[in-house]
DNA sequence: GCAAAAGTGTTCCGTGTACACCCATGC
DNA sequence: GCATGGGTGTACACGGAACACTTTTGC
């Protein structure tokens, strides 16, 4: 057998977003190597265990960041160039993290959904997280905002052939404006509010609720919920 | 550190497309663990080396596998259970492949398409390959009949966001007949033949040529081209 | 009464879909 | 002349896009 192929460490990172009622953000973490001395913001991630599925890896990452057990997520794409780990500081820092002989690093990528306004119990070894709207990331480590670009994308991508999934960014009830936003943010462009109404009357899973918001010095908005049932009765039908 | 981290080979593997002008097809190959008493056919693949990207090690396996510099090709999925490899045949062959240590197999797995008809010069340590029409495929190992099944509906999405690389497994002058059989064959349903030849007409990037086929015992069926140009420029436009 | 956001309809266009017959060619 | 596949047109339904004013409520 060759002794040229590879042998190493696989990774996964998360790339979680939630949206604020006004822009898609993204849960970023502290690296911590123990000293403190480098507070550079990235990617929540782990190293995976010997009998652990990547798919297992990635929730258990976003538990011991959320402290919630089941979070809707994808699995995106593998990144795996050689050099990805190669730059001084990131490497002195997987030195420190882990140990000293990780010599390149492959990582799987994850895509996850979370509601932006529910109360993380931070579980992990994290001193610090923080949401970060996707349009003022931070310079971060390895790829990682080659990641949040390409994942941007994808998560467009997503909401298309899955559209149930915007309902994980949302709170239970939610209003159409709130849902017109969070379109406006994926989609990132102008959608009319006429129209989107017509198409959101349209969607048998968005029901009206028989009450309103409250609190807001305003006239007060109807609020819906989606409806898992009528979203799979849909689907089926296809 | 924990010593608890996964530590270990990864491979990629290739779901190679094909269409022999019915039906779409896979190129699989035989085991071959120097015994030879193994005939299972799976798909082409390869462990990766130390200093390769993911990318570049899926361009590898298919140079070897079919002599053709690039095909295109296309991410689909790490696959990473960790029983993925532990069926008794599967370590034996993986014993004799590679070497006894190997006790966990991740995957990366491409979709890749070829034209059917080109000329295939097998320089790899494949002792045979073969098309096999995604209605009949053998029973294979590891996992590769789940991967090949999830790949069906990754080639539909991929058609879909990028309908140039359709051409790519048809030859470069083709009837419309073809090319129509080919989109029944990936979305796997009945489409309209008169609707079909409109919707082509909207297509900048297929053009007309001035040339019929031939030899045929029925009329002859005009030639078509892509035309990437005209796609591209179609492209940016949106 | 005014600021702020909610809610509501019509028209037009392009695209998808259903559907059936004549044409060219080789044998 | 007949078998085989090639090539063509119309009508309808539907969904997307453009576009502006009235309503409700809190202050």
């Amino acid at each position: 057998m060759s002794p040229n192929f590879i042998h190493t460490y696989v990774s996964i990172d998360c790339v979680v977003f939630g949206f604020d009622e006004k822009q898609l953000t993204i849960l970023l973490v502290q690296r911590n190597a123990g000293t403190g001395e480098s507070k550079a913001l990235k990617l929540p991630g782990s190293l995976i265990y010997n009998e652990e599925d990547v798919d297992d890896a990635a929730q258990r990452v976003l538990f011991e960041l959320t402290g919630i057990k089941k979070l809707p997520l994808k699995q995106f794409k593998c990144f795996a160039s050689p050099d990805r780990a190669s730059k001084q500081e990131d490497r002195l820092w997987l030195d420190k993290a882990y140990k000293p002989d990780i010599n390149r690093l492959i990582t799987v990528v994850y895509i996850a959904l979370c509601k932006i306004d529910r109360k993380l119990t931070n579980i992990s070894r994290y001193k610090h997280s923080e949401w970060r709207s996707v349009n003022s990331i931070p310079h971060m480590p390895f790829d990682h905002n080659l990641i949040v670009g390409e994942s941007l994308g994808e998560i467009r991508r997503w909401v298309e052939y899955e559209p149930a999934i915007i309902s994980e960014l949302l709170p239970q009830k939610f209003t159409i404006s709130q849902l017109h936003k969070l379109y406006e943010a994926i989609y990132n462009r102008f959608i009319d509010i006429r129209n989107f109404h017509k198409k959101v009357a349209t969607m048998p899973y968005i029901v009206a609720l028989d009450e309103k918001e409250k609190g807001v010095p305003h006239r007060a908005a109807r609020l819906y919920k989606f409806n898992k049932k009528e979203y799979n009765k849909l689907k089926s039908n296809l």
